[in-house]
DNA sequence: GCCGTTTTCGGCCCGACTGTTTTCAGTCG
C-alpha cells in the first residue's frame, strides 16, 4: 500500500476508535482528513518535504504532526495507544449495517463483548434479551448482519462505476418510461462520477408516488425491499447493490438533487456559507426564516448563495465552492467537445467491415479524425498487426472528411524490427509491463503522441506515476484517462493535468453506442478538472502531422482555429 | 480536531426512518 493509502486507513480507524469512545467532533475531523489524503494527487512525503501538509483540507496542527510522525517512523503513537485501549473487534462490530459506535460500545461495556464472534455467542446465550432498547426485531437484525458479514464482504463494498452504469441506466429508463415519475435523476457519487460507487440514489418527482414505488419495486433487477416510507424506498438488487428511490416535490427537486449529490464535504461548505448569509439549506430548499427562496433547480440553489452552478464532478470540498464564489470555475470538457479518437483498437484479425462500422459511428458523432491502431506490441511483448487488407483499406474508407490515421503501439524503446515495415502516422506507447519505467531520455525513435495502457498499478505507485507523467510532459504526449485497470483514474489524471500534460479519452467507437466507457471516461476527466483544451481528442486537429510513413509526428499543437468551446455540459450520466 | 472576508472561541448539516418507545435514541445518508 502507498503511504497515502496507509495513512488514510490509519486516520479512518482513529475516527472509528474515537467514535467508540463517544467523542463528539473529533471522529469527523479525522474522517475529513482521511478523505482528503485519499484523494490527494501527490505523494504525502513530497507534500511534507515542502512543509505544505497544512494546506490539505482538514489537516491542522495535530494531524500534521501525526502525518510527520508516520512518515518518519511508519507508525502513529496516538493510534497505537487507542488500539491498545479498545478491542479491534469493536470496529468490526460498528461497521456492521444497522450497528453504530453507540451500540458496539454498549455491548463492550455492558456485556464484555469484544468482537463479532463473542456477540454471536452472547445472542445465542440470550444475553441481549432484556437490554434496554433491544427487542426481538433488533436482535434478529443484528444476528442477520453478523451472518451476512461472515458470508463475505459481499454487498457493502464499492464497485467500479462502469459496472454500475448499465444498472443505473436500466432503472432510470424504467422510471422515465412509466407514468409514475416525471423527472428522474441519479444523484450521489454516481453523479459525481466517482471511480467507485457504493449505492445508487435515484430522485424523482411524481404526481403519483405510490405508482413510482410500484414501478421501481417491480423491476426485474430488484431483489428485496429493505425499507419503505412515504417518500423513500430502499431496495437491494439481485446482485447485491443497494438502491434508494426518493420522491420529492417539483419545487424541491433542485435542492434535493444538490443535497443528495453531495459530497458530504461539499455540502458542509455550502451549509456554512448559507449560514453566513442568514440562510438555511436543506433538501427541501433554501430558506430565509420560514420563506423558501430557492429549490426548484440547482442553479437557483447555488445562485442565491452567490455561487455559479458547480459541476457535480467537482463537488468534493476541495476548494470548488471558493472558486465558484470568485467566478473562477473553468468550463469542463463535455461530450460535444470530442473531435476524434487516436486510440481505436480493432480486434487483431479485424476485417474491413469492423473498420467500416467504427467509421460509421465516428461519422454519426461528427468526429474529424480517427487514429486506428494498425500494429503493435502486446503487454506480454508479442507483436501483432491488422490484416493487410484492413490496413490498406484505411485511407480509401475516408471519403467524408474524416482524417484517417494509422497508429503503431509499442513499448518504450525503438520500434521492433518485425514491425519496421508497417507504415504508420503516429506512435502510441505503452508500458511493456505495468511497472515498466520509461527511459529517461529520448531514444531516437519517433516520440509518441499518446501514452496508453498505463494501468492502475502505476496510478497507485506515486513514483512510477510521476515518472510516466514526466515522460509524457517531455515528449508532449497525451496520456489516457478512463475506466478500467489499463487507464489512469481521475486522481492520476489530475496529476497529469497539473503537470501540463494533456489527457486522451476513450470514445468506445468500436464497442458500440451502449458502451459506458465514453460517458464514464468523460466523467472522470471532468472530475480531474479537465478543460476542453486539456483533452487531446477534444481538439479540431488530431495533433498528428502529415502522412509521412514512419516519420515522427509533430507534437500536439495548439490550434487557433478551434471553434469556441461549447458550454460545458451539465448532463450527468446516464 | 479543524476552522474563520463578521469569529482565534464556539461552532461543527440535518431530516427520514426504525425500533423501541409513552417522547426518543441510534443509524444512515
Amino acid at each position: 500500500m502507498t503511504s497515502n493509502g496507509e495513512a488514510t486507513e490509519i486516520f479512518r480507524t482513529i475516527a472509528d476508535l474515537l467514535d467508540l469512545l463517544g467523542e463528539k467532533f473529533k471522529p469527523e475531523a479525522y474522517r475529513r482528513a482521511a478523505r482528503s489524503l485519499e484523494s490527494l494527487t501527490e505523494d504525502l512525503g513530497a507534500v511534507a518535504a515542502r512543509h505544505e501538509l497544512r494546506s490539505i483540507p482538514g489537516v491542522g496542527e495535530a494531524i500534521e504532526e501525526k502525518i510527520e510522525e508516520y512518515l518518519r517512523t511508519g507508525s502513529v503513537s496516538y493510534y497505537e495507544r487507542l488500539k491498545r485501549e479498545i478491542p479491534a473487534g469493536l470496529v468490526d462490530l460498528m461497521r456492521l449495517p444497522g450497528l453504530g459506535p453507540k451500540t458496539a460500545r454498549r455491548f463492550w461495556v455492558e456485556l464484555g463483548v469484544e468482537g463479532p464472534s463473542e456477540l454471536r455467542d452472547a445472542i445465542a446465550a440470550g444475553r441481549l434479551v432484556g437490554m434496554k432498547g433491544f427487542g426481538e426485531k433488533k436482535i434478529e437484525q443484528i444476528r442477520s448482519a453478523l451472518d451476512s458479514a461472515a458470508a463475505g464482504p459481499g454487498t457493502s463494498s464499492r464497485r467500479p462505476i462502469e459496472e454500475v452504469y448499465p444498472i443505473a441506466h436500466a432503472l432510470v429508463a424504467a422510471l422515465r418510461g412509466s407514468t409514475g415519475a416525471d423527472r428522474v435523476e441519479v444523484a450521489g457519487s454516481f453523479r459525481r462520477a466517482r471511480e467507485t460507487v457504493g449505492d445508487l440514489d435515484i430522485l424523482v418527482t411524481s404526481k403519483d408516488p405510490a405508482k413510482a414505488f410500484e414501478v421501481f419495486t417491480a423491476h426485474p433487477l430488484v431483489g428485496e425491499v429493505k425499507m419503505r416510507g412515504e417518500t423513500k424506498e430502499t431496495v437491494v438488487l439481485r446482485d447485491g447493490l443497494q438502491v434508494d428511490l426518493r420522491v420529492v416535490r417539483p419545487e424541491e427537486f433542485g435542492a434535493a438533487l444538490q443535497y443528495f449529490t453531495g459530497s458530504k464535504d461539499h455540502n458542509v461548505r455550502i451549509r456554512s456559507l448559507a449560514r453566513e448569509r442568514g440562510l438555511k439549506v436543506n433538501e427541501y430548499g433554501v430558506f430565509r426564516g420560514e420563506e423558501r427562496v430557492a429549490g426548484a433547480t440547482e442553479e437557483e440553489v447555488y445562485g442565491c448563495l452567490g455561487l455559479a452552478w458547480i459541476p457535480p464532478e467537482l463537488r468534493e470540498g476541495r476548494g470548488e465552492v471558493e472558486a465558484a464564489a470568485h467566478g473562477a470555475l473553468a468550463p469542463l470538457v463535455a461530450e460535444a467537445d470530442l473531435r476524434g479518437d487516436l486510440h481505436v483498437h480493432l480486434s487483431p484479425e479485424a476485417r474491413t467491415d469492423e473498420l467500416e462500422q467504427a467509421i460509421a459511428e465516428a461519422r454519426a458523432r461528427r468526429y474529424r479524425y480517427l487514429g486506428v491502431v494498425v500494429a503493435g506490441v502486446l503487454g506480454d511483448g508479442r507483436a501483432w498487426r491488422l490484416p493487410e487488407a484492413t490496413r490498406s483499406k484505411l485511407r480509401e474508407l475516408a471519403p467524408s472528411g474524416i482524417q484517417m490515421l494509422r497508429g503503431l503501439e509499442t513499448g518504450p524503446g525503438p520500434v521492433p524490427s518485425e514491425l519496421a515495415s508497417v507504415p504508420f502516422d503516429f506512435r502510441i506507447r505503452r508500458p511493456t509491463t505495468d511497472r515498466a519505467v520509461p527511459p529517461s531520455a529520448p531514444d531516437g525513435s519517433p516520440p509518441p503522441v499518446l501514452i496508453a495502457h498505463v494501468g492502475s498499478s502505476v496510478a497507485s505507485d506515486a513514483a512510477a506515476l510521476t515518472h510516466w507523467v514526466e515522460f509524457a510532459r517531455r515528449d508532449r504526449a497525451a496520456i489516457e484517462v478512463g475506466p478500467g485497470a489499463e487507464r489512469l483514474d481521475s486522481t492520476a489524471g489530475r496529476q497529469a493535468l497539473d503537470a501540463g500534460v494533456r489527457i486522451h479519452l476513450p470514445t468506445g467507437l468500436s464497442a458500440g453506442p451502449e458502451d459506458p466507457a465514453r460517458v464514464v471516461a468523460l466523467g472522470l476527466a471532468r472530475r480531474a478538472g479537465a478543460r476542453p483544451d486539456a483533452v487531446a481528442n477534444a481538439r479540431s486537429e488530431s495533433g498528428v502531422s502529415g502522412a509521412s510513413s514512419g516519420s515522427g509526428p509533430g507534437p500536439p499543437k495548439r490550434s487557433s482555429r478551434d471553434p469556441p468551446r461549447s458550454r460545458s455540459g451539465t448532463k450527468p450520466p446516464p
